[in-house]
DNA sequence: CTGAAAGCGCTTACAG
DNA sequence: CTGAAAGCGCTTACAG
C-alpha cells in the first residue's frame, strides 16, 4: 500500500496505526499519519471487514413511510447507532414476496444485525440469520417458535385501556376504524378493544371500518362510519394517522363536535397528534424504550441464546378528543 | 469455498454462476446451485465489492427527522434506489463538526456515491470524493466552486411567487417566520420575499421572528409576531412544519380567523399541509423531481463530468389559508 | 514494538 | 465453457 511505501514502513504497522488499541509506538504512528495525510489515505471498510467479520451495519427493513411512526422508529435507531458508530443500512421491500429477497441481500452485505419493522419473517430465513450469528430483532410483531427476538408496545394492554378510556367517558355506541389485519399489531389492538367492550357492557354490533392506514383512508371510514344509523358516540382508530383523517371528517365534513358528540382515540401518538389542531388522546407507542431494547439486543456478546420477547406497557396520553368521566355529554 | 468443492467444480465456476452475464453452461450453473442450496450459500458482497470497485451503497446525510421534508426525501430515495438494486447508508451527524469526520466514514465503506441533504461540505472533502471519483450531489443547497453537483427548488422563485400572491390578497401589513439563517435555503426564501415586497410596495419594517424549524417554535414566533404592535395580514412561515404551528397559534391561543384576519403561507408542502384542520397554501418543494434528477447524477457514466446545478421551478400550492385576489377583506 | 507471510471471499484476465 | 492463479486492501498470529 502506497502509505506504507511513502512512510517506510510495513504494511501492518499503517494497519495497526489505524486500529484503536494496538501496539505502536508513537514515532511510527506519526510518520504513518503523516504519509496517510500526504495521500489523502482513507482506510478500506470492505477490506478490514472481510477479516474481523463485523461492518458496524445494521440492515433496517421498513415497509414505508406514509405512517410516521416509521419516521420515529428509524429516526432514534439512526440516532442511538450513530452514538457507537455503526451505521444503518435501509431496506424497504415493495410487497411481502420481495421479504426473502431482501432478507439475503442483507446478509450478502454482512450486516451485525437485521432489525425489522412491521414486517414479518419466513422460518427459513430467521433459521439463515440465526445459523450465521446475525440476530434478528423484530419490531412490534412477536414471532413465536422462531430464533429472533421481538420488541413491541403490548397492544392488548393498550386496547384494553384506550376500551376502558371510552368507556369511562360514557360511550355507548362504538366504532372502530381499523387497519390492514396481516400486521399483528392491528389486529391484536382490536382484539383487546372488542373484548373489553364485550365484558363491559353488551354491545352487539361495533361498526368497523378499514381505513387502510392512512389519512385519506380515516378521513372516508370516519364519512362511512359516521353516516351510518346508529351513529357511534366512540370511535376507534388504530392508527393516529387514521385517527387525524377521522378527526377532519368529523369536523369539517360532518360538522360534528369532538369529544362532545364524539370521542376519538387513537394509536402511536405521533408528533401531530399533538398539535392543538387535532390534541388528539392516543395509546402511545413506545418508540424510545423500543430502540433502548433494540440496541441491547442487537449488541448482545452470546447471539445464540434463546431469542427473547420484550413486552413494554402501554401509556395512554390523554389529550382533549376524548370526554373524561365526570363530564359525560 | 465450500460449495465449489461440494459441486465438484472451481471456485471460478461458482462465482460465474452468481455473476448474470457470465459464461456457465446450463449444466454446470444448476449443479452449482443445487450446492449452494444445501449450503443456504450466501455470496459475500464485500469480497465481491473489493475487487469490482461498486458497492452498490449510496450515503445519505440528513441533517434530522423533525422536518417531515426529509422523511419524503428519504423515503423517495430509497423507494427509488430500491428499484434498481442500490442501499441507503444512512449518516445523521449530530453538529456541524462532526460534518468532515462522517464524510470520513463514508468514504471508508467505499460507497458508490454521496447525497447530502441541507447540510454542507468542505472544499477538502469536495476535492477528497471527488479524486476518488465518488460522485457528490447536494440537495437543496448549492455550493459553487467546489465540484459537487446540486439539486435544488428554485428559493428565489418560491419567495418571488409566495409574496406576490400575498400582496394580491390584499396584504398591507407582514411578517415572517424564518428558520436557521446557515440554511442557504431560508435565506434565499427570505431575501425572495423581502425584495418582492419592496419592489411592489414601499414598506418599511416586516417582523421576522425565528421559528426554529419546528412546530413549537412557528407557534411561539407566531404569539410574538401577532401580538406585537401592527399587527400582520400576511405572514410567511419559512417551512410549513412551522407555519402548522403558527396557524394553531393564530387560531386556538390568538382566536383569530384564517384567513380573514391573516393570511399564512408556508413553504415545502409536506403532508399535513393538506390536511383539512390546516389547508395551508404553500410553495411545494419538489421532492420527486430532486430525486429524480439525483438519480440521474449518481449514475452518470463520466462522474468527473463538470459539476451540474439543477435548478427546479417553484409550484404554489393554493388551498384555503390565503385570500385570492377577488375576496380581499 | 515491528515485519513477512498467510489468508478473508471473491473476480478476472489468461490459457486451454 | 472451464480452471489455476494472481490480487483487491486489509488483519492477525507468528517470529524476532
Amino acid at each position: 500500500m502506497d502509505v506504507a511505501r511513502l512512510a517506510g514502513v510495513s504494511i501492518a504497522a499503517v494497519s495497526r496505526t489505524f486500529t484503536p488499541g494496538s501496539s505502536v509506538s508513537p514515532k511510527m504512528a506519526e510518520r504513518v499519519r503523516k504519509a496517510a495525510r500526504q495521500l489523502s489515505y482513507v482506510p478500506n471498510n470492505l477490506a478490514s471487514s472481510l477479516i474481523t467479520q463485523r461492518t458496524n451495519i445494521v440492515a433496517l427493513m421498513l415497509p414505508n413511510f406514509v405512517n410516521q411512526i416509521y419516521s420515529a422508529l428509524l429516526s432514534e435507531a439512526s440516532l442511538r447507532l450513530e452514538e457507537i458508530d455503526k451505521q444503518l443500512l435501509l431496506f424497504t421491500p415493495f410487497n411481502d414476496s420481495d421479504l426473502d429477497r431482501t432478507l439475503q441481500r442483507m446478509l450478502e452485505y454482512q450486516v451485525d444485525a437485521i432489525v425489522i419493522a412491521a414486517a414479518s419473517i419466513s422460518s427459513h430465513m430467521a433459521a439463515l440469520c440465526h445459523g450465521r450469528d446475525v440476530p434478528v430483532v423484530m419490531l412490534g410483531r412477536h414471532m413465536p417458535n422462531l430464533p429472533v427476538h421481538s420488541v413491541r408496545g403490548n397492544a392488548e394492554d393498550g386496547g384494553t385501556k384506550a376500551a376502558k378510556l371510552l368507556l369511562s367517558g360514557g360511550g355507548k355506541r362504538f366504532g372502530i376504524i381499523s387497519g390492514d389485519q396481516t400486521y399483528m399489531t392491528m389486529v391484536e389492538r382490536q382484539q383487546a378493544i372488542l373484548q373489553c367492550l364485550r365484558v363491559t357492557n353488551d354491545i352487539e354490533n361495533v361498526a368497523i371500518v378499514d381505513g387502510k392506514l392512512t389519512y385519506e383512508g380515516g378521513y372516508q371510514a370516519a364519512l362511512e362510519i359516521m353516516r351510518g344509523e346508529d351513529r357511534p358516540d366512540s370511535l376507534f382508530c388504530l392508527t393516529d394517522i387514521m385517527a387525524l383523517g377521522a378527526m377532519d371528517a368529523i369536523r369539517h365534513n360532518l360538522n360534528l363536535r369532538i369529544p362532545e358528540d364524539v370521542a376519538v382515540i387513537g394509536f402511536d401518538d405521533i408528533p401531530e397528534a399533538a398539535h392543538e389542531s387535532y390534541n388528539l388522546t392516543t395509546v402511545r407507542t413506545p418508540v424510545r424504550q423500543m430502540i433502548h431494547h433494540m440496541m441491547d439486543l442487537i449488541s448482545l456478546e452470546t447471539p445464540q441464546d434463546p431469542p427473547q420477547t420484550i413486552l413494554i406497557d402501554a401509556e395512554l396520553i390523554i389529550r382533549s378528543s376524548t370526554r373524561s368521566a365526570h363530564n359525560n355529554p
